[in-house]
DNA sequence: CCGGTTTGCTAAACCGGTTTTGTAACCAGC
DNA sequence: GCTGGTTACAAAACCGGTTTAGCAAACCGG
């Protein structure tokens, strides 16, 4: 005989309860200067013995602000999450985000569509991480008003964004192993989503590629089509781009991988080749996510700004929710290279490539030229356990 | 002269443009076979020309449902995203949701207070994990009448519920160390988020320390309380806990550490202190999140799945909103112990440890039972560059 | 004591949709 | 020719709040 359901209480019962208007309730919630304090004290006793919550939904509506931000990425979040550079990406988004009293909501593709995904989405503005600026969805965006700033998409140029260095980091790493004496490289893409589509120039992987390119072309090395191989931006993407390479009969003495996680890749399929890292073969990858100074060798890369570059979008979209700042920004970051242990002198003669795999485990001493590994910074890479840099082990030790 | 605010079209912009009523247009985005065919996709015609999209706020409201589920975590969201075990557990999330058509939205403490962030999210449920069950915004979601799956808690016994098998883990760890013939242990606990706080013996870490002590107490071996040390879940955490213990003079030939990020730590800190890892100091972790196969050596940890604990929080939650279970259901997932390579045979002499310490870098031979450790499975151990595992290195190899 | 301001509160409009109820037109059947 | 049932749409109520406009009483200086 009790009440059958328990309906949540509304703003009209607590006025009804307490024997005052909507209007005093909703201004005992949000600005109780505006009543007499004992009255607005006794609404709230009201409230909370009623357990009646302002309807978050219905505030949404009338304030028109959710004080929330999106995160729109084009592919499913599953396969995000495990990503560790949207991890670090997240996490400087988050910072931000809570700093500045905002909620994070984040829009994957909805049944395969973004757009449907976007329809439903409450949210006062949009961060998009790896969402081409051609993609239909960013005129859908634009068109609805909401603000939204692109991270790694050269951007319109009325749009802000956030971009870094790519090409300058790419040359960077293509010139390290150039000084190194390198001459045969086999670059290591990721694969754009759409399968069977080519490196759209426009964006992160064809700026990067260009860096390369740059570099290689500076000294008169061209680099074969059949040298630029792509797969997806995962440890075994990477791992069967190298394999792949290496069965056509490429025999790469330098690596340059658009991702870490491919690099790692590389490295690892590079060592089942039965090849040493880096005696044998130089790797260079892409980012510096937190697991490659962890790394065996310590992995040799660019280095972006990750969590900072979530940090300054939100900003940036928050400057426009707020119209604090009512001109757009482009925002470009700095990239530069962390030399580690995955990289070292070009092999003196082709033929040593072949021989090490021929000789499978048996390490030999002195294959490459130790006053020039020497000078290589160690960094962190002896940091933890996972590396056996530092003295004793890798290539100084009493093991080699 | 144009118009100065292109205000968002609603959907009385839309029917009147059209000539029909609101309904007619609510109609035509939501059930069209309500119109006249060519009614409806003359409604669609003008709605598209305006640029009309249906306000996702309003509709909620209407609707009373946000088709969002929220994920609840009493830590600040920027902490827990650089947490691989919150980045596996989010993926398992975003996999049901995604298939079910949720969005996910993420709760954390808004200035400090959980309670504002739940007032303000907008979402059909919530899936919380790490939060104590004896947590004061638990009964809050309870009295908002919003579902609620409490993932780690030892969960009211009439509350949705994930948990896994955490002193069963615990206690094979511990099982393990003691028949590999360890006697003198160190147990490297997560400190509770109140600094202070004692080890709750409901909550997760209690359960776990619960199921060492009783292993160890099986065999008649009591822990003394300064052999309990606790820190941060950090890889950081786990250093520090192992230097204290070292310099508090205890000289440990095994750890129990409560988490892989800890074990981490532990093992790179023995590894500073002299120790080998596992010939002077074997490190078991809880958890076996993706890296600790990577570690040098490879981590012997208690499995946990992950990303299940995600998918089936998800799948529960969505049971109880969408009231296809009535009776909420607890569920509890295995845990299983994954033998790899940083847990070996006691060292026969405890003066060994010390010794092993003072001769700092260099390796002696036969310092360990060979026989016992080629027994261990090797598991995916050998599987990345990170690790050296595998015949060449760590043990039975040329440098050993 | 009077006109004007301030205080404390309320009634009504509004946010932007969905859903219930209502109604006019058309058609079939007896 | 009237009843009863569809069909196609409209009017109005509603979701649960905020905000604007307004009103009565109290205050206040002259």
């Amino acid at each position: 005989m009790e009440e059958r359901t328990p309906r949540r209480p509304r703003i009209a019962d607590v006025a009804r309860e307490a024997g005052v208007s909507k209007t005093a309730v909703s201004f005992a919630f949000n600005s109780p200067d505006r009543l007499a304090p004992e009255t607005a004290s006794r609404i709230l006793v009201v409230a909370e013995s009623l357990g009646y919550r302002p309807h978050p939904v219905a505030r949404m509506l009338t304030q028109r602000s959710t004080h929330t931000i999106g995160v729109l990425t084009p592919q499913a979040l599953s396969v995000i999450f495990s990503n560790p550079f949207f991890g670090a990406f997240s996490e400087g988004v988050a910072l931000a985000a809570e700093q500045e009293g905002y909620a994070l909501h984040f829009i994957s593709p909805l049944h395969g569509s973004l757009a449907r995904a976007m329809g439903r989405a409450t949210v006062d503005g949009v961060v998009a991480i790896g969402l081409s600026a051609t993609h239909p969805e960013v005129e859908q965006i634009r068109a609805a008003g909401l603000p939204l700033v692109m991270v790694d998409s050269s951007a319109l140029p009325d749009q802000p964004g956030i971009e870094i260095d790519d090409a300058g980091g790419a040359r960077a790493a293509a010139e390290h192993l150039l000084g190194l004496g390198h001459t045969t490289f086999l670059v290591a893409g990721v694969e754009p989503p759409t399968p069977g589509a080519q490196l759209e120039p426009d964006g992160v992987m064809g700026r990067r590629l260009g860096g390369y390119l740059g570099a290689l072309g500076a000294r008169g090395i061209e680099l074969p089509a059949h040298a630029i191989c792509v797969g997806p931006a995962s440890i075994e993407g990477g791992m069967a781009v190298m394999r792949r390479a290496w069965e056509d009969g490429l025999r790469p003495t330098a690596v340059l991988a658009m991702s870490d996680a491919m690099a790692i890749g590389v490295l690892r399929a590079a060592r089942e080749l039965g090849m040493r890292v880096p005696e044998d073969i130089s790797v260079v990858g892409f980012d510096d996510i937190d697991i490659s100074q962890h790394t065996n060798p310590p992995l040799t890369t660019v280095h972006q700004p990750i969590r900072q570059k979530g940090e300054s979008a939100v900003r940036l979209l928050l400057s426009v929710i707020e119209r604090r700042d009512p001109r757009p920004e482009q925002l470009r970051l700095e990239t530069r290279l962390i030399i580690r242990g995955s990289t070292g002198p070009a092999p003196r003669r082709r033929q040593e490539v072949v021989e090490a795999r021929n000789q499978a485990i048996g390490r030999h001493a002195g294959a490459s030229h130790p006053s020039a590994r020497r000078k290589r910074t160690r960094g962190t890479s002896d940091a933890i356990p996972a590396t056996d840099a530092g003295p004793g082990r890798t290539s100084d030790g009493p093991d080699t």
